[in-house]
RNA sequence: CGGGGUGUAGCUCAGCUUGGUAGAGCGCUUGCUUCGGGAGCAAGAGGCCGCAGGUUCAAAUCCUGUCACCCCGACCA
């Protein structure tokens, strides 16, 4: 398109940036009765020209770019120049660490090792599980050359050209199956070499066509287990168990409930025999896959010849797994916990607990409250929580005090500590709690609070999970007819391009089958989440093709 | 890969139709007054107008090419 007619266009489509198109997943944010337990400001506007929250837009009048956002104003993470690609911002990436840290302990603890492996897989290797290329080809990015020369007239092109063709080009690896068990082969010769239990926390690469801060981006951070046994059975046991792990640190950890499912057959991970995932809803009604554990069978064991000799001396085959949650994980908090103020931290892994912010506008009183201030920071740094000390920052920085307090709703840091002189005076502090209203500031004894700081951490940490555990049970309905569940989802799309009703977590009896599924996604957007691990048995028939079934699945929209 | 759109200050954008030598708001710096919840006034810094050609006395603006990014679809932790 020629540059007059691209800009002619322009300004006849004037009425752009639909930005406050409203949302008709509002409801479930607007009604959200557990969600805000605090009586609210009565939505009177502060003072000056401050909005009534601290981003805009609201949940309600635009969910998606509120998403984006609270990324911003939290500071979590930036896109970078590099198509898809973000910037890990240092307040995410300490909550990545903290994140990195507990699950490593956990892993740890059911007996695995870490350790490395190539980013590069060669094309051959990544050929060889047949499902597992078919998954993954169409998204791989792909390293062909080993060098760079200056460019000439011939090339057409300026600057520095590939040059060193490979014979085999590289993978940047979009999962480590492959190269791992290529290591595996190597690693295990007898029965005794297994179970071999084994992670990697590493970066992969998926050229994603559309991506979103944290939730889909072509890079991303995670770690993958990989391990290998001698049975069946108990490769299985392991495939569940690191399911039950990732469960356990949804929930006690990020605060985020979570639903323990099987994939069905189209929403599988390529290669594996059987998927198993953990499901969270978030506030706008949307699914989000937190965590995926895969059962591989023999598949990978033959792709890779991972053969051990048992007690007999009988060759055969290993039984292999793999598992991993990733950067995700962050976006999963986000839309689970934020409000829109901004970011709202799960005290257990916030990158810091407590801010001291120290009023220190009299000059005369500045240094003796910053000296305080930071008494009562080193004391609070001695206090164990959540397997390490309490986090504490002080912020002396030269900027009013109302902007910094903003900051640090928008940051989500659980609790905000002001110290002046008044308070110095009477030994007391003047605390807020980021999971109540923000003008909700109560004085404490300096004493009490170092005393209580760890019980109103953790009560916020349970208050955190149970709002989302509220919201989410408020929005999952058993459905048993197909004309109640299109009810409930709607259409894809409405007419004005915005986004239909969400639903929510749908429990219906279904019997799988891929052209039920595939229809469903085309016509509503929704997929099968999984189909639960957890609750009893129940027969009924499948409400789109009235086949026999046993238990009820989960279906929603999904991010 | 299809369909649509956009590149101008750190950010969000105006200016382009009808060419005349660069603008606003926010942010940033400085000063004064404010200051226990997003301040006010004043001054200031900051731009190869995505890139390369072309037309013209003159190009952010017109023409040609090119690159990048965004949105919708297919795909997806």
């Amino acid at each position: 398109m020629s540059t007059v007619s691209r800009r002619r266009a322009k300004r006849r489509a004037r009425p752009r940036n639909s930005l406050r198109a409203t949302f008709s997943g509002l409801a479930a944010i607007a009604e959200k009765p557990p969600m805000s337990n605090q009586k609210q400001p009565s939505q009177q506007k502060p003072a000056g020209n401050a909005p009534a929250s601290a981003i805009s837009p609201t949940r309600a009048e635009n969910y998606p770019e509120w998403y984006q956002q609270v990324v911003r104003a939290a500071e979590l993470a930036e896109t970078s120049d590099v198509r898809g690609c973000m910037v890990i911002k240092p307040w995410g990436y300490a909550l990545w660490e903290n994140i990195q840290r507990s699950l490593d302990k956990m892993f740890k603890d059911t007996g695995h090792k870490n350790a490395y492996f190539p980013l590069f897989i060669p094309l051959s290797y990544f050929e060889k599980e047949a499902e597992h290329v078919e998954g993954f080809a169409k998204e791989c990015a792909v390293v062909t050359h080993h060098r760079l020369k200056p460019g000439t007239k011939a090339d057409g092109k300026q600057g520095l050209v590939p040059d060193g063709e490979l014979q085999e080009p590289l993978v940047v690896r979009p999962t480590s199956e492959t190269i791992i068990g290529a290591s595996f082969a190597k690693w295990v010769e007898s029965y005794r070499d297994l179970p071999l239990l084994i992670n990697q926390w590493a970066n992969v690469v998926r050229w994603e066509m559309r991506t979103r801060l944290f939730l889909r981006t072509a890079e991303f951070l995670w770690q993958e287990g990989h391990t290998a046994h001698a049975t069946r059975d108990e490769a299985m046991e392991e495939t569940l168990k690191m399911l039950e792990v990732y469960a356990d640190f949804a929930e006690n950890w990020m605060a985020m409930p979570v639903i323990k499912g099987e994939k069905t057959e189209g929403e599988r991970f390529p290669g594996a025999v059987n998927t198993y995932c953990i499901e969270a809803l978030m506030q706008d009604r949307k699914a989000l896959q937190a965590g995926t554990s895969h059962f591989l069978g023999q598949n990978f064991a033959h792709a890779s010849d991972i053969k051990f000799s048992d007690a007999e001396g009988k060759i055969s085959h290993a039984w292999t797994t793999s598992w991993g949650v990733s950067t995700r994980l962050i976006g999963g908090m986000i839309m689970t916990h934020a409000d829109d103020d901004g970011m709202v931290l799960p005290p257990r892994l916030a990158p810091s607990h407590v801010v001291i912010i120290p009023v220190t506008h009299k000059p005369e009183t500045a240094q003796a409250v910053l000296d305080y201030c930071n008494r009562l920071a080193a004391d609070l740094r001695k206090i164990p929580y959540a397997g390490r000390t309490v986090d504490v920052e002080v912020d002396n920085r030269d900027i009013r005090g109302g902007d910094k307090a903003w900051q640090w709703i928008k940051k989500g840091i659980p609790l905000r500590v002001e110290v002046g002189p008044r308070d110095m005076a009477e030994d007391s502090v003047f605390m807020a709690r980021r999971d109540r209203a923000h003008k909700d500031k109560v004085a404490v004894k300096r004493d009490e609070f170092v005393a209580t700081v760890t019980q109103i951490l953790e009560d916020m940490q349970s208050t955190l999970f149970a709002r989302a555990k509220a919201h989410r049970e408020h929005n999952t309905k058993r459905i048993d007819s197909r004309a109640e569940f299109e009810a409930f989802f709607g259409a894809k799309q409405e007419e004005d391009g915005a986004a239909a009703a969400q639903g929510g977590f749908a429990l219906v009896h279904y019997a799988p089958d891929r052209k039920v599924e595939d229809e469903l996604k085309a016509k509503f957007a929704v997929t099968c989440r999984c189909i639960p691990l957890e609750g009893a048995d129940e027969p009924g028939s499948c409400i789109f093709t009235g086949k026999p079934t046993t238990r009820r699945a989960v279906f929603a929209k999904a991010y």
